[in-house]
RNA sequence: GGCCUGGUGGCUCAGCUGGUUAGAGCGCCGCCCUGUCACGGCGGAGGUCGUGGGUUCGAACCCCAUCCGGGUCGCCA
């Protein structure tokens, strides 16, 4: 039965006890990680957020009845345990911070009893994930949870009082907002009082934050849950939050700054790592020529190469067929893997496939010098050592080659380096290469919608000198957008705004949207712009992947309390689920899915 | 939606080319033990092999369908 605490009070954490309190007497609360039974002579590893303590019950100190209490304590019962702080009979445990001392119970109680949980509550045990989330309530109680869930509470402190010495100002922005079709998937939310009409919950606070900056407030944060309904990844929840922020009266370098040094304190005060600022810059194009990527990794080479000029006239049609449609081929040196056997090889050729390649051409260089190619029969000697050099191949040496059009070819070879690196164990976690990429494209031609759309939003500046470029040329317009990259992860983006109308005017016909079209979407914007618009800017980091990365973990449920699943429900809570039919009555809807008769309950 | 991958006592896993009674470690339960900290000793319980169907003399294993997870491509302004 459980126990009251009446006339308890705690003293101390777990590891808030130390060497210094030996002799007092205090009075500890928490969960029992572990007991080791010795017959009479009972110890229990005690355990809350700070971490472990020791309580050792001998029958001379506890009661007759305290003892037989104690003989019943089970793993993850809730105990009180009153005691004397001393220093360690036995050995001394050197992995626990309280590994000097223990406590000598004089009294127990046992506040809540608890039954055998499904997985060990402890830090290194695999466990299905399916369990782990369906009793998410008690994987939470393991330490690494635990330790990222109160640094994550740590970083969002550390974030809003420096902001705050910046002078940013933290508003609140709605959850129930307009769904404005572009972009990601919305999810909706039915008006009872409108029926028929729905809400959106907010992809990013973006045009609320932009009508703040109208309003006057200059500088604007906010930790903003944000939502998407699209599909999950490791590094990518439908519910996730932004540090959001917005800018009045300034320029790319001006939020750069103070992004820099916002997060080279967080690595200083959470992760005492020095990040010298400020951080590289590298333009779209040339993230994508080297890397392969908008987003490059760039703690290891492996850098693509163009060899178009070299095998335009070679006998080979793979490569010139790729030239001829306007494509590219360009191939990476994956450095002393040139006896990676033909599996192997092939292994990476299908994997190439995954990113829509057709196939993957390769040279081999043996350690004397020779070639072992795919494709070498095709091309004469000149073009071979002409690659060879190109892509600084040594005896030793794998060089990789696709050719397709330029998406295909930068994401395949893009992708390749990355599994390669990962592969061969380059990938340093306590390497930290943070990269501003700017000048990204204003528009991306999109073949499902047969017209350009915004790559990053409608609202986004082109550069000056682009400006021309959006009626003529739109796909070789340049925006005043960048993206903060760690370690070949995106970790948040941002762009300096459109306050001309005319230039956003220019951007909407660019997008195809007739003024009709612009009004209805985004009328209460451009409204507002008609009574005195400061040049703003701004941008947003994903709070949850800063974290991982922060705590170096690879999965971004591991960081957020209550994660969804890949089909994004939730198994503790089993939403979303069936409503009742009054619900739906009140709010209108009809639903025309039918559920397989195996979902019944027959 | 596509591709890859997993599901075997409470947990983590093994289980060969289909072959007698499906194993191990941890955990759990009972007894013993005064310095353990991966406590130790002795004993014990616990599995319709995710589900349904099929092939077969015989299925954890092969086939089909389906459910539940994970990774990834598409998607994610």
């Amino acid at each position: 039965m459980a126990e009251s605490m009446k006339g308890l009070k705690r003293s101390h954490r777990c590891t808030e006890v130390s060497n210094k309190n030996i002799g007092e007497n205090v009075v500890v609360m928490g969960w029992v990680a572990k007991r080791r039974n010795l017959g009479s002579l009972i110890f229990v590893d005690l355990r809350d957020r700070s971490g472990i303590l020791q309580i050792v019950f001998d029958e001379n100190d506890v009661s007759k009845e305290g003892f037989k209490k104690a003989e019943t304590i089970r793993n993850e019962f809730v105990i009180a345990v009153e005691g004397r702080v001393e220093k360690r009979g036995g050995a001394v445990n050197e992995n626990l911070k309280t590994g000097d001392i223990e406590i000598r119970a004089v009294s127990l109680r046992i506040l809540s009893e608890a039954q055998t949980p499904p997985f060990p509550i402890e830090d290194g045990v695999q466990t299905k994930d399916e369990l782990r989330l369906k009793y998410r309530y008690l994987d939470l109680r393991k330490p690494h949870i635990q330790r990222n869930l109160m640094l994550r509470s740590q970083i969002t402190t550390l974030v809003r009082s420096f902001m705050a010495e910046e002078g940013f100002v933290e508003i609140e922005t709605p959850i129930l907002t307009k769904s404005t079709p572009e972009g990601a998937r919305d999810y909706l939310v039915p008006s009872r009082v409108h029926p028929g009409n729905f809400y959106a919950l907010p992809q990013s606070p973006q045009i609320f934050k932009q009508l703040l900056m109208c309003a006057g407030y200059d500088r604007y944060i906010q930790i903003a849950k944000c939502f998407r309904d699209e599909d999950l990844r490791a590094d990518r929840q439908p519910e996730f939050t932004q540090i959001d922020m917005e800018l009045s009266f300034v320029d790319v370098d001006d939020v750069i700054d103070v992004n820099e040094r916002l997060l080279a304190k967080l690595w200083k005060d959470i992760l005492g790592v020095e990040i010298p600022v400020p951080f590289p810059r590298m333009t779209w194009q040339e993230a994508m020529d080297r890397f392969g990527s908008d987003k490059p990794d760039t703690r290891f080479g492996f850098e693509l190469k163009d060899i178009s000029d070299i095998v335009k006239n070679c006998g080979f049609s793979v490569f010139t067929g790729a030239l001829e449609n306007g494509g590219t081929v360009r191939g990476i040196n994956i450095e002393g893997q040139g006896a990676m056997p033909r599996k192997k090889i092939d292994a990476l050729v299908e994997f190439a496939k995954g990113y829509g390649a057709k196939g993957l051409a390769y040279i081999a260089i043996n350690e004397d010098g020779t070639l072992k190619s795919s494709f070498a029969k095709f091309m004469t000697e000149e073009e071979l050592q002409s690659i060879v050099e190109r892509l600084e191949g040594k005896p030793g040496d794998l060089l990789l080659f696709a050719a397709d059009r330029h998406k295909i070819v930068y994401s395949v070879l893009g992708a390749l380096r990355c599994e390669m690196a990962q592969k061969l164990g380059l990938l340093d976690k306590n390497t930290y290469n943070f990269l501003w990429i700017t000048e990204f494209p204003l528009f991306e031609y999109s073949d499902e919608e047969e017209r350009y759309v915004a790559m990053h939003h409608p609202f986004t500046m082109p550069m000056e000198e682009d400006i021309d470029l959006i009626e003529s040329e739109p796909g070789k317009a340049r925006a005043k957008a960048y993206d903060i990259v760690l370690n070949g992860t995106e970790l948040g983006g941002g762009s300096v705004r459109i306050h001309q109308d005319d230039i956003q005017e220019m951007m909407f016909r660019a997008l195809g949207f007739s003024d009709e079209e612009a009004y209805e979407k985004f009328g209460f914007l451009i409204n507002a712009f008609k009574y005195g618009v400061p040049p703003h800017a701004g941008l947003a980091f994903g709070l949850d992947r800063l974290v991982m990365h922060m705590v170096g973990e690879d999965n971004i449920r591991d960081v957020i309390a209550f994660p969804k699943v890949k089909d994004a429900s939730c198994l503790m809570s089993e939403a979303p689920n069936v409503v009742e039919q009054k619900q739906l009555d009140e709010l209108f809807i009809a639903t025309t899915y039918e559920p397989d008769e195996k979902d019944g309950e027959s």
